[in-house]
DNA sequence: ACCGAAGCGAGAACGCGTTCTACGCCGCTA
DNA sequence: TAGCGGCGTAGAACGCGTTCTCGCTTCGGT
């Protein structure tokens, strides 16, 4: 729903009629989010400028705004891929734990290390996903329903009572913290533990006492 | 310890040896607050231009950096205002409710409403607030506090395990819902009944099932 | 074969956050 | 009294996201 096709364009008419043509576009467009993700890979989301990203994928700085109308809409599409290719990573090796706290932990465990292995590219997408641009809403919920389709895979099949709100309120904290991290405010091991904190609180209230969280710094 | 005192300055340097000269300084610092409040309310975010705000405060653009570094820096000292501000406001009536749960919902459904009377406003604080620059991290975290502490007193008292996880847990979920509210994905509703599911999940097991909740949209 | 639309390249231009330059005023200390 | 450092003003200058101009090419319909 969300793919982000090109602007102006009623819906489905990039169709099927023009092979090599499209063949082209495509590349091009892989190429223009290639690039941005390796300029973010060095540098964050200050690196990635219009202006190198177009010259990296070898377009003209307007031909990268017709694809992508804002630097937020191309930080998005790569957002998107790097989520979905998360969760299907994640989903090969299915999480440990026989309850639902411990799956759940497990996923969260792993993500978070996926995501702190490449800081400055996770900063700059994770930036891109909490600018204020209403016209991304749509990308942004995308990306958020990757985040909560993890989560409930995890959880998935124990026996949770209102397990809607619990996955909700999960992948809220999960974004809350990603950004409290990218800020400066948390760091990696804070950023996961206070996620295993909620989750342990939402998922297993037998363990609460057990984690007796302390205020950190 | 975050007070937004002019810049590479001693601790403390700022004291009280020119009286006459340091009122008007305070009086300058107060109208740049000010007028980026005025603005913000009638436009948010971006009609918050240094420009303007250094005009309408009758100062130099230079002076207005001299004690604002950054557009993020000014609007994160008007939201410590209005933060400290709410947090009175809301001590004044004491919560509504017997239990933790109910006190809480009470305290948040009233922030809630606060905030949205003013949506350009909060937009705008929330804005700053969710920008990734690593050096305003301490006025986040000041920001945070308060909203934790505003959580604290409505919880205060009643019988919680683990209240410190429940308390940051839920701020995060504050901030989560809040820069959703912003960019758009949530509308005010929602906002406040996704708050409410987290404290009903985190504070009322008892009534989890009743809550029930429902997928929006 | 011709037309118009659409995609693209090259680069200038614009807007706003931020920084820099040049200067004046005031209170301090040698 | 002279100089000096801090704060202030006015305004130019710089950087980067974004938009605009202009000309070229390719393609589908007539």
């Amino acid at each position: 729903m969300a793919e982000p096709v090109a602007p102006n364009v009623a819906p489905g008419a990039l169709g099927n009629s023009r092979p090599a043509r499209d063949l082209e576009t495509v590349a091009r467009r892989k190429r223009m989010i290639d690039s941005a993700v390796d300029l973010a890979i060095i540098g964050g989301y200050d690196a990635v400028q219009m202006r190198d990203v177009a010259a990296r994928a070898e377009v003209a700085i307007g031909t990268l705004y017709r694809h992508y109308p804002s630097k937020d809409h191309l930080l998005l599409a790569a957002l998107a891929e790097q989520a979905t290719a998360l969760r299907e990573r994640l989903a090969q090796r299915p999480p440990e734990g026989t309850d639902a706290a411990a799956r759940t932990t497990d996923v969260l465990r792993r993500a978070s290390r996926a995501l702190t292995r490449r800081p400055e590219l996770t900063a700059a997408l994770v930036t891109a996903l909490s600018s204020p641009e209403s016209d991304t809403a749509g990308f942004k919920q995308d990306v958020e329903e990757v985040l909560r389709a993890i989560i409930t895979t995890a959880i998935d099949g124990a026996d949770i009572p209102a397990p809607d709100g619990v996955v909700r309120t999960l992948g809220y904290v999960w974004l809350a913290v990603l950004s409290a991290w990218v800020s400066g405010t948390l760091d990696a091991q804070q950023m996961t533990a206070d996620l295993e904190t909620a989750a342990g609180l939402l998922l297993d209230r037998q363990r609460i006492d057990a984690i007796s969280m302390k205020p950190h710094a």
